[in-house]
DNA sequence: ACGATTATTGCGTTCTT
DNA sequence: AAGAAAACAATAATCGT
């Protein structure tokens, strides 16, 4: 939550300047190297997330105040059928904001009404318009960032003009898509937090995904406890120090093998309990356990694991 | 809250047909 | 080659401290 105001006043300042620089970026808080993940820049070292929705699709708002920047009109965005260049008539008040009412009113109406039905051209974009609302509903309850929901739609476009969805449910493709694309930018949502908010049965997107993936051989890498680690970190409100810490230990446990056959956000709770004991911070195994939505005894035996390597010898 | 023990589940291997 | 089954590891549930 905090990291996320943060980003809300840095980015009016910082986006002109760093926009498409390249160069090497300072973490605020460790002094870290920064380097971006899946549309997030985060630090390397600590885990911090420094900016997410780092690409930018928007106007120029600014057109009005300087004249020299030209780019005008409404963002075009993948999250809506027709790309967000439609006309909506609305309600309550006219061209200049003075209420209408009476036979006026109504008649616009109508015409609202008849407006809507020659929106769609077809059976599929009206589908398609269906899928990106669900999309953009799913990204929003999961909290992703917009590069993440503005893929998934992109996705969900092709996965349509595969022909994919027939014979299968819109609602299980957007969780699916949603998931895959987390996936692809290694960004840590487990399939069950998706499915959680799709609306419908959770074998359907699991079966959306696998199609997606069989199809598009999708760029999806195996999920490293490494990842999960900032998030539950934040969750867990623990110290940078601390977080650190357990990103070390994730680290080296990934490139070790030790994860393999291993549930990751399981294991990543576990290295947040081991680096909070360490410091004396007060994270219990329940607490850890319900943020990675695994149980204690998953939290123990992984940490026993952890333990048990030791890091040091090899 | 933590640890130990037992039960369940999921999955890759191996054995059959 | 396809399917059944025994085997194993990870995870969850339960009980005791």
């Amino acid at each position: 939550m905090s990291s996320r105001e943060f980003n809300g006043q840095e980015r009016s300042v910082e986006q002109d300047t760093e926009q498409k620089s390249g160069d090497r970026e300072e973490c605020p808080d460790c002094q870290g190297q920064v380097n971006m993940v899946g549309g997030e820049k985060v630090c390397r070292t600590c885990g911090l997330v420094v900016e997410e929705n780092c690409i930018d699709r928007g106007p120029e708002w600014r057109t009005f105040e300087t004249d020299k920047r030209d780019r005008t009109g409404a963002p075009i965005t993948p999250t809506r059928h027709d790309r967000g260049l439609s006309t909506e008539i609305g309600f309550g008040t006219d061209g200049k904001g003075n209420p209408i009412s009476g036979r006026k009113r109504r008649q616009l109406g109508r015409l609202r009404r008849e407006h809507d039905r020659g929106r769609w051209r077809s059976k599929a974009e009206r589908n398609l318009a269906l899928g990106l609302v669900d999309v953009r509903r799913i990204a929003g309850a999961l909290d992703l960032p917009e590069s993440i929901r503005d893929q998934a739609c992109t996705l969900f476009r092709s996965a349509q003009g595969e022909d994919l969805l027939r014979g299968r449910s819109i609602e299980a493709f957007t969780a699916g898509c949603l998931y895959a694309v987390c996936r692809c930018n290694g960004l840590p949502r487990t399939i069950e937090e998706v499915k959680a908010f799709a609306r419908c049965g959770g074998s359907a997107v699991e079966n959306a995904y696998s199609v997606l993936n069989k199809e598009f051989g999708l760029a999806a890498k195996p999920p490293l406890a490494q990842d999960y680690v900032p998030r539950l970190a934040s969750d867990l409100n623990v110290g940078e120090t601390v977080q650190r810490r357990a990103l070390d230990l994730a680290r080296e446990a990934d490139d070790a093998g030790l994860v393999n056959g291993c549930q990751p956000s399981g294991f990543a709770a576990a290295c947040l309990y081991i680096a909070a004991d360490e410091q004396g911070e007060g994270v219990s195994q329940l607490t850890a356990a319900h943020a990675a939505d695994v149980s204690t005894a998953t939290v123990r035996a992984n940490r026993d694991k952890i333990r048990s390597f030791d890091f040091e010898d090899p």
